[in-house]
DNA sequence: TTCGACACTTGATATTTGTCAAGCGGTGAA
DNA sequence: TTCACCGCTTGACAAATATCAAGTGTCGAA
């Protein structure tokens, strides 16, 4: 791996305690590629081969299952996916696709095994990592039980905005498509929920959305740190 | 905490690799307790002071949001749980209740941080577990995704039915609206979802099913061990 | 033994969500 | 420029799921 990609993957909060001896040992093995948009990077079901770092571009983590398919994460620079499946030796849970042209290192498992076995820094920071994504898929799985499907797509503009800066007109990263798979319908429920929030000051035009009296929404959405919250 | 329970505590994969000198200060600031049934022993929101052994009865893991609420999981002995939240020294996303009369552990989170940071072997052991229940939740996940409610049930069934041992006839190892929660659907649509599998030869009889016709209904049901199966 | 609480079931009905088919509008290639 | 493609939307309809209101049966306490 060439090593002008060296710090940023460094800076990852997963490599950034380690000795330098281990960091260069794991880089060593890795490699960078770019992937054109739409290319299946990894399948559910194969043995992790490698742990994976999204340098620049986006990858959609999804699964399948008697010919339906669903849209479970988004991965955005810079951070890893599939740690848990690298970490325990087992197979993916989750395919992988990029969705724009994406940089992408590749770590062999084993390695990551094997320094993880040798640095405890570095355990340490997987646990730190793992301990993140696990809380996460929690909040998911609360979205998903508890919430209907507008309040939902209520919570997840709240959310976007606060990521986009807090202005009250943002765009949406992604397809509303894809956005309808991660939410946990069909693509038209989703234009019939985008309608069902226009009594409480949603406006869409196209990718752009515009929250015209927020305090009203969140009356609607009742967003919860323990469910909204990414950082907690 | 009294010695005589350090040995099933010790046997868990999370403190059987540790020195006993740090496992025997772990143990210091533990102590067990017995609870009656229907003890909230943690509620969301919460900071997370303990983590949670559970020696001896059950746990019901859950969640309210907006006046309604829902069962993530159940905790046997013996096993962990709000492992992730120790670890993160942040509120707990889950409540915690005992189904039954439950021996507990608690361990002061602090002590379990302190002694994660200095034993290397305590942080591998930490990583698999929290790896392992990433990737159930993954399933879980899925499963509330990717099927219909009548879908959840019959391959629920067959897990359960391969823990109980394999044979056509067991128990449910819970009540049937705790089901129902878990499943994601109100305890009147279980009723109706154990008529809809008749067809495929389930009989039920109070907490006992039987499955009369095991091959009908795997073909329904399609069980996928990147769903179903606990162990990868 | 009787009574009441409670889990479970059942039926009728309402709501939510998905499916199918059609149309609209933008984009990119010929 | 034209046209085919594709994502998005819309409407009509169907299926899944929830809600409400009885009813049934069991179990434990009085």
């Amino acid at each position: 791996m060439p090593e002008q990609h060296y710090p940023e993957v460094r800076a990852l909060g997963l490599f950034s305690g380690m000795t330098d001896e281990n960091f260069f040992a794991l880089m060593r093995g890795a490699y960078v590629q770019n992937f054109p948009p739409q290319i299946e990077l990894i399948s559910e079901g194969e043995p992790s081969d490698f742990l994976h770092v999204v340098l620049s571009g986006s990858v959609d983590l999804f699964s399948q299952w008697n010919g339906r398919d669903t849209s479970l994460a988004t991965v955005r620079p810079i951070s890893t996916f599939i740690l848990a499946a690298t970490i325990k030796n087992a197979p993916y849970l989750m395919s992988a696709r990029t969705l724009e042209k994406s940089r992408i290192v590749l770590i062999p498992s084993q390695d990551v095994r094997s320094t993880f076995d040798a640095d405890g820094t570095f355990a340490r920071a997987i646990v730190t990592e793992l301990a993140q994504c696990y809380r996460s898929v929690i909040k998911a799985q609360k979205d998903l039980k508890l919430r209907s499907s507008l309040e939902r797509l209520a919570n997840y503009l709240l959310r976007q905005q606060k990521r986009a800066g807090g202005s009250a007109a943002f765009d949406l990263d992604f397809e509303k498509r894809r956005l309808a798979s991660v939410l946990g319908m069909t693509p038209e429920n989703l234009s019939r929920a985008f309608k069902g929030l226009q009594p409480y000051g949603v406006s869409v035009e196209g990718t752009r959305i515009t929250i015209n009296d927020q305090p009203d929404l969140e009356r609607f959405a009742k967003p919860n740190p323990l469910i909204d919250d990414s950082s907690t």
